[in-house]
DNA sequence: GGCTTCACG
DNA sequence: ACGTACGTGAAGCCG
């Protein structure tokens, strides 16, 4: 039999609405339910693969039934504008994939769908959020709840909607008569509700056979029932669909094209649907696209070269521009943006070998002319791939770089895909870079990024290349040793877990860890009616009172140990014993860096155990590490926006911080404050970086979010400014939808717009943090760069940056003149209106630091 | 690939 | 009534 599925649009869309957080299309426009409602209808075609689709839009209007409809209706919530916006928005790509879509003035969705359903002699399935349409079901008709997620369906059934919901499809308007519906304002019959109703409809059928049986029920609720007859019966006329609506669709109008037309595809570039574009399988093949679209001529031309003398041969004698793109192994140039010059496959960069080295050195001619303005995108990829060749990039513009500036959200991406988005031919990508060059370089200077980028940035990218290419030495006795000690302690701990349990299981898997401990051991879960968790948060909590537990938590300890810092790490030792990290300069919102295979930003210190790890860490022979960290930079950033006197006084007298929250705050000499209260200031303070929240503070400190809340309102009252400025952070980041750091760093924050109270919150706390920890991560990039500079002359190297941190590999003799170096540069990267304490130490190895 | 857990600043 | 502190990365499980 041939299916139908009729989606409720409206229904599906306010899922996907709340179910997303905020996306943008390319344009800067909130498409995040449009986004939900194509997975949802994606997943519907391949799962139903059905013959017919049609999506059904409510029109409001005033006729009988909506007459009274909409005067209980009027009390519901407006749709958001955002969501509002989305509509249109929606109804265009439906036409584009050739989805049929009904509206008609004066209906709901449901009844348009109901009317459907009973016209034609197929198999319907209606997809929708809303309970009212189970009243649809019979033998030709399913209805598809959506549940929770976005992709999880809910198959009603007339076999199965009793045991799903206590009533038959019939009853389903029964049902509301009596219960009501507060999300659709029906009202029911006062004081009754799903308990009740479900009892009188299982005795007794229907509205009248409840009302023919008054006199079997108790007094109260017969009154309940006489009282309110009228009620009930609107509220079943409320909440019956309507069948038999003037819609005019015939069944061949709501067939549709499957895999969809290209124009589908570029349609979901513009708006950025980053997963669904890439998927091939949901669009017609090239040659069909061809033919259906005709106009395929690009203005670019490609020419393959051979041989680098050609290369040579063809370039420009004054070349002022040109653009540099590695591809894979291919190297791409242009030198006017039109005419795209490629090295041939043979001849790589990459087969170390007499034309690499050839092609290298041709290359590093025109590399050094400097002259010439050459454009490169993700330079520092580039300096990597062609270091051996002894190039040297030293006058370039880095297009990865001014986009990631200008646009965060976009920049994951790699540069075909992106050329696609800004519908430029991907397979010219140096020309592609010529071209987003322009506009960049006049969006670089109109949102005043200019001297973030060329002060900072820019000249960062040598400092981090440098930095990954020296690598850090690593000690491999010390990893056999601690392997061995890690490895020794995971399997006595597994077996101590397992005697205790009495059976085995993977203590790895949250599921059965839980499963174990929570039902077969039958310890009790110390949380109220939450799911099931077995972080330390909550193992912890149940410490000594369960052996097991404790050994749980040992096991996780030094199993993480083992698994991520020994055995990851052997994996990325080079053949001198080096590791060389990759610092990601284009990835997070706040515009730290980010250390990846292997992040050496996350290696353990807060615990004994994890510390030892650190000793692994080492410098060369005749060699010492020194490292240099800010002292509470946030914190003192804060008070140097808000300006808050008592704050910056604090500082100005190289006070302890912490010390002289707690004084404040529990009102007590400073020579009183307790080690408990100065911990419970520190977590206040980290508190306020972080844009604090009673609860996240009570969360935090273990106490209740009433008591956290005094701590906060004493700590404002303590230090007023603060609460101004970060009243003044949120209030100016609604006006401009962004914020920025001391550099002039931006971030948007398109959450501060969510109707979302959670996504809303969200975005207020970033728009505390971002400045503090943006301005941070500004601070020490700066400062990179002058003791990369200064550096230069003393044999040490910078070989690690862990945010407010850095560790340099020094000479032995050269260790005094490292220090001064370190803490001159970092403690003068910028003035501020409090000095930027620097504290330095030294080892043969890290943990000695 | 998403989720959980846990390591860091 | 809701359920969070900000910013990251890696490993392991599971569908």
């Amino acid at each position: 039999m041939k299916k139908m599925v009729l989606i409720d649009g409206n229904s599906l869309i306010n899922r996907a609405y709340y179910a997303l957080p905020p996306l943008n299309n390319s344009k800067g426009e909130p498409v995040n339910a449009v986004y939900g409602f194509t997975t949802m209808l994606i997943k519907a075609i391949g799962d139903y693969k059905p013959d017919y689709i049609a999506v059904a839009f409510d029109m409001h209007a005033p006729t009988f039934r909506h007459k009274i409809y909409s005067e209980y209706k009027a009390g519901r919530k407006k749709m958001p504008d955002d969501l509002a916006g989305q509509l249109p928005i929606l109804k265009e790509m439906l036409r584009l994939m050739g989805i049929c879509i009904l509206e008609l003035e004066t209906y709901e969705a449901d009844d348009i769908i109901g009317t459907m359903t009973r016209r034609f002699p197929i198999q319907s399935i209606v997809l929708t959020g809303d309970r009212d349409s189970l009243q649809l079901i019979n033998d030709n008709t399913e209805v598809y709840l959506t549940k929770k997620g976005l992709t999880e369906i809910q198959v009603c059934t007339k076999d199965n909607i009793k045991e799903l919901f206590g009533y038959t499809a019939q009853q389903v308007v029964e049902y509301k008569a009596l219960a009501g519906d507060s999300s659709d304002n029906i009202p029911g019959v006062p004081g009754i509700g799903e308990k009740t109703a479900l009892d009188l409809l299982s005795r007794f059928g229907n509205l009248e056979g409840v009302y023919e049986h008054l006199d079997e029920l108790t007094e109260k609720l017969r009154d309940k029932l006489v009282e309110n007859k009228d009620l009930a019966l609107l509220s079943r006329q409320l909440g019956t669909i309507d069948c038999n609506v003037p819609i005019s669709c015939e069944l061949e109008q709501c067939a549709y094209t499957f895999p969809f037309d290209v124009t589908v595809k570029r349609f979901f570039i513009d708006m950025a649907f980053r997963s669904l574009y890439k998927k091939e399988e949901l669009f017609k093949s090239a040659e069909d696209a061809e033919i259906s679209d005709g106009q395929q001529s690009y203005e670019f031309t490609k020419v393959e070269l051979t041989s680098m003398d050609i290369l040579n041969a063809a370039v420009p004698q004054y070349a002022k521009k040109m653009a540099v793109y590695l591809g894979g192994d291919i190297l791409h140039f242009t030198f006017d943006g039109k005419t795209e010059y490629v090295t041939s496959s043979n001849y790589s960069l990459f087969e170390p070998g007499v034309a690499a080295v050839d092609a290298a050195k041709q290359l590093s001619v025109f590399l050094k002319d400097e002259d010439t303005q050459v454009l490169l995108y993700d330079a520092k990829r580039l300096m990597h791939n062609t270091v051996f060749s002894g190039i040297k990039i030293t006058l370039y513009e880095d297009v990865r770089l001014m986009h990631f500036l200008c646009d965060q959200q976009n920049d994951r991406e790699e540069l075909p895909e992106l050329l696609q988005l800004q519908s430029m031919p991907e397979d010219f990508p140096a020309c592609g870079i010529w071209n987003m060059y322009s506009a960049l370089s006049e969006r670089i200077i109109g949102e005043n990024l200019d001297r973030l980028y060329r002060e900072v940035e820019l000249p960062l990218i040598e400092v981090l290349f440098d930095m990954e290419n020296t690598g850090v030495l690593t000690d491999s006795a010390v990893i056999e040793k601690l392997g061995n000690k890690f490895t020794q302690e995971t399997d006595a701990y597994m077996q101590k877990i397992y005697e205790i349990a009495g059976f085995k299981f993977n203590i790895n898997s949250p599921k059965q860890l839980a499963s174990a401990l929570f039902e077969q051991l039958k310890i009790p879960y110390p949380k109220k009616t939450k799911k099931y968790s077995t972080g330390a948060e909550i193992l912890e909590s149940m410490r000594g009172k369960y052996p097991i537990v404790d050994y749980v938590l040992k096991y996780r300890l030094v199993s993480k140990l083992l698994s991520t810092y020994i055995d990851g790490l052997k994996k990325l030792i080079d053949k001198n014993g080096r590791v060389h990290t990759e610092y990601k300069q284009m990835l997070t919102a706040t515009g730290r860096l980010s250390s990846v295979e292997p992040n050496l930003q996350n290696i353990p210190v807060r615990d004994q155990e994890g510390k030892e790890l650190r000793a692994i860490f080492i410098a060369g022979p005749g060699k010492t590490l020194v490292s240099a960290d800010y002292s509470q930079i946030e914190l003192r950033l804060m008070a140097h926006f808000s300006g808050d006197p008592s704050m910056l006084e604090i500082y100005n007298n190289n006070g302890d911080i912490h010390a002289m929250t707690a004084s404040r705050i529990f009102g007590v000499p400073p020579e009183e404050v307790t080690s408990d209260m100065r911990r419970k200031a520190k977590t206040v303070n980290f508190g306020i970086i972080y844009g604090i929240s009673d609860y996240g503070l009570s969360e935090n400190l273990h106490c209740s979010p009433k008591e956290a809340k005094q701590f906060i309102d004493r700590y404002f009252l303590n230090f007023p400014r603060v609460k101004e400025y970060m009243e003044k952070a949120v209030e100016n980041a609604k006006k401009t939808g962004e914020v920025r750091t001391l550099f002039g760093r931006k971030r948007k924050i398109p959450e501060l717009f969510s109707s979302n109270y959670m996504t809303r919150s969200f975005g207020e706390r970033a728009a505390i943090n971002t400045p503090l920890q943006g301005s941070a991560a500004d601070i020490i990039k700066a400062a990179m760069i002058k003791v990369y500079e200064s550096l230069k002359s003393t044999g040490a190297k910078l070989i690690l940056q862990i945010h407010d941190e850095l560790i340099v590999e020094s000479p032995d003799e050269e260790v005094e003149n490292v220090k001064k170096i370190l803490v001159g540069c970092m403690g003068n990267a910028v003035k501020l209106s409090l000095p930027l304490t620097v504290d330095v130490e030294q080892g043969k190895s890290w943990i000695d630091c």
